[in-house]
DNA sequence: AAAATTTGGTTTATAAAATAAACTTGTTTA
DNA sequence: TAAACAAGTTTATTTTATAAACCAAATTTT
């Protein structure tokens, strides 16, 4: 049985990088709100995605207030296009 | 985001129901085989899916050697397809 | 205007999970 | 009859996920 690449099967990497395949970029407030995670596990998971080069991260000021951006590289998205199809295996779809 | 069943988002838990959804039943050598795991790590994550009801195991005696067979529960079969179905969210299918 | 609160995070500590190593019990086999 | 094997289980270790505590800057409250 093919393995589920680790990095992307966790509850909320995987929402994370759900929700990034959706959009053009997503800010750290929007995943947050979205995946109802802690503000701590959502730094931690996007730094491993980061570290792994599956997302870019990008650090600004929008005015006075930080903003982190991420959006996906494309060596995430092909990491989350193979996810699929090895757990579509496991699924049986 | 609606979550994963953490009982069953888990490579090698996932990996045994997805073997036993194909099949009657299955014993602990084929699923050995089938997901390549240690037996230690299979005896473990069998016990939690019977804890959870998921699947039903019945220990018995093929002549003189022992034989424990693993089958789903209808519970088990339903929270597979729950699982299924939200993790089709997560992968936009 | 000083104090308290909020925003947007990061770092560190704790809890839970996965995995592997060591062990058990009975069975062949050399 | 001692060594190796089969089928597991139990326990220990490592990894992972999660949350709690913290920080700096800006904003709001009194």
């Amino acid at each position: 049985m093919k393995e589920l690449d680790p990095l992307l099967h966790s509850q909320l990497r995987l929402a994370i990088v759900s929700l990034l395949m959706n959009v053009v970029e997503a800010d750290f407030v929007y995943l947050k709100e979205q995946t109802q995670a802690t503000a701590g596990n959502l730094s931690v998971q996007i730094d491993k995605l980061r570290e792994a080069n599956y997302i870019a991260v990008e650090k600004t000021f929008e005015g006075k207030k930080p903003r982190t951006v991420c959006r996906m590289t494309d060596t995430g998205r092909k990491a989350f296009e193979n996810y699929v199809q090895t757990v579509k295996l496991y699924l049986h779809l």
